[in-house]
DNA sequence: TCCTTGTTCAACCGAAAGGTTGAGGAAGGA
DNA sequence: TCCTTCCTCAACCTTTCGGTTGAACAAGGA
């Protein structure tokens, strides 16, 4: 999968790695104390981190035998820019169609009043 | 998979279900229209949609022998919480760390890691 | 009624994901 | 030097994913 967007949306769609970034961002944490709190081996967690790492998502150094984990917060906003970008489209189209109904000659129809659209 | 942020984030790793609700942002399409930009055949193309359904980012609606697909807009919301909460979180922390290096008289020793709870 | 169009369901296939165990490398400490 | 700790690599297994083909269902139109 080659695309970063791939990389990150995917990274994020399993429970464990968004729990790995929520307690990243309270701080670093070496792949010990990330994995403690789970029932799986360090090694998959290990490799929840190569997955997060490969996304950009976070950083790891060395210091000691240690590897510290850290949180990356650029990469958040490829998502958010994407995200947004279609939302507002979503939503302008949706108050247009709004508009639309709201200029039209009431037809004995009930009226677009809190609309849902399903 | 049950959880629904986990499903909106798995939904838009694919890249063909990520160009589906860009196209879908222009205007509500059928499985047809949606199909034909990709040399896939309907039936993936249906269960593309499927899972984007599941995720609730698109819902279909019947007009006779057609199913015209629309994009939800609301479920963004889900996502972009999560996301700003911890990008704000790594962004306050990072600018913490930067204040304290800033203030710290320059000791040529190595600085007092950062608050790491272990 | 039968036919055509649009869509979905079912079964299958190869590749990737997420987990395991076992071994190995890197960096101190005794 | 040898030992211990922390971590990753390699091989394997099972489940899920994205795709296929083939059949079926739903709703007009002839």
């Amino acid at each position: 999968m080659a695309d970063p967007l791939s990389r990150v949306f995917s990274a994020l769609a399993d429970p464990t790695r968004r729990d790995i970034v929520a307690r990243l961002a309270v701080g670093d944490a070496t792949v010990n104390e990330l994995a403690a709190p789970y029932d799986v081996t360090v090694q998959a967690v290990s490799k929840h981190l190569k997955v997060l790492e490969d996304a950009g998502l976070v950083s790891r150094s060395r210091e000691a035998q240690r590897r510290p984990v850290h949180l990356e917060a650029e990469v958040f906003d490829l998502m958010t820019t994407w995200i947004e970008r279609y939302r507002r489209r979503a939503e302008e189209r949706y108050r247009r169609l709004d508009d639309v109904l709201r200029s039209m000659p009431d037809v004995s129809a009930p009226p677009p009043q809190e609309g849902n659209p399903s």
